[in-house]
DNA sequence: AAGGGACGCAACCGCCTCCTA
DNA sequence: ATAGGAGGCGGTTGCGTCCCT
């Protein structure tokens, strides 16, 4: 491993105005232990930007290009790495939803994650999935399935995370509750406990999704055959009536944009409370109906076969058993 | 055990915009 | 006003690792 390949850049080939070519032999591919320490080193004392400058100043025989980029994605302090969480891949899932690729501006929100990792969890996790469902990633069905089943779905495990981790009852039975007090209080609460997770699960977009994906998987699940006619009312219900709801909910007037010029120094967390905020705390917004929300909970439970618990790492990866992928493409099927 | 395909991710490429002299 | 340098961004690639047969 690490093998250093030192490559000796063509006259012939076309390097950046901006790239130091002054030097006969530039390092590329993956960087060594010498070399990250020298560039960590260098920033330590000097500060970074002025990539060029700087790689040739650390006697890094790398582009100015190359400096910044392993330490805006690797080396610097606050990067954080590893699994994303479920958090994270809601918030991914739904800023994909308004921004497209704006990786970059995706990544603000989500403090310690770079567009790189961003862009490479898309590409690796939400297109394989994209693929699974023979669709085009970029097409309506798929936004559609993504946002009525694959989000909430992500609500619903982040929901059940939170009860297993610290014995806490579950938030969708406060949520759920029609006293926008009780909501606001929750979400007070979970605000000054700094429990992110809580203050999530207090988005009212997000919980009026679960409790809707839960009513369809219920109704589903309480039908004797899975016909496509039977699909096709529940993807009428829901395109028709609560689509406009969901729609209201998330892009209404009062709806405040995340927007990188107010909230950027305040990290993923803000962006909930603001987006809650925005809607004044209304659980009115809450109300997807007169269904009973528990009982669609223990219906929906009830469906989850093998996740038991789901809040292993590879659990959190994993985006759809095989059952999700099956409804998925009934589902997807009636669009 | 070995080979090969799939996967994940670090790194590179090329284009674009912004800044500054 | 403009040209060139610097940095940012999204798309793509290469390669190490994992997993399945």
């Amino acid at each position: 491993m690490n093998q250093q390949q030192v490559v000796k850049v063509s006259k012939n080939k076309q390097i950046n105005s901006e790239d130091d070519d002054d030097s006969s032999d530039l390092r590329r591919g993956p960087w060594t232990v010498d070399e990250d320490f020298t560039l960590i080193n260098y920033i330590a004392h000097h500060g970074e930007g002025r990539w060029n400058s700087l790689a040739r100043f650390a006697g890094l025989k790398r582009t100015g290009k190359s400096c910044r980029l392993r330490w805006l994605n690797y080396l610097r302090p606050d990067v954080r790495r590893g699994n994303i969480t479920l958090e994270e891949q809601l918030l991914i899932l739904e800023l994909h939803s308004r921004w497209g690729n704006r990786w970059s501006k995706i990544a603000q929100h989500l403090p310690g994650r770079t567009d790189n990792e961003i862009k490479n969890y898309w590409r690796t996790r939400v297109q394989k999935h994209a693929k699974q469902l023979k669709c085009d990633v970029n097409s309506k069905q798929f936004k559609d399935t993504m946002r009525y089943l694959w989000m909430p779905r992500l609500v619903e495990r982040i929901q059940r995370a939170a009860t297993t981790d610290d014995g806490a009852p579950p938030l969708a039975s406060s949520a759920s509750s029609p006293s926008s007090a009780m909501n606001t209080a929750c979400y007070s609460t979970a605000m000054a406990a700094g429990d992110h997770r809580r203050q999530f699960m207090l988005m009212p977009q997000y919980y009026a999704m679960t409790t809707h994906s839960n009513l369809m998987i219920a109704q589903e699940n309480s039908s004797t055959v899975a016909s496509s006619e039977s699909f096709g009312s529940l993807s009428s219900e829901l395109t028709e009536a609560n689509y406009a709801n969901y729609h209201q909910v998330i892009n209404g007037a009062d709806h405040q944009q995340i927007d990188s010029s107010t909230t950027t120094s305040y990290g993923w967390q803000n962006d909930f409370a603001i987006n809650t905020v925005g809607n004044n705390g209304n659980s009115d917004q809450l109300g997807m109906g007169s269904v009973d929300d528990r009982r669609s909970n223990e219906q929906w439970m009830m469906m989850d076969d093998v996740d038991n618990g789901g809040s292993s790492d590879k659990d959190n990866n994993l985006l759809w058993n095989v059952d999700d992928v099956w409804f998925l493409q009934q589902f997807s099927s009636c669009f």
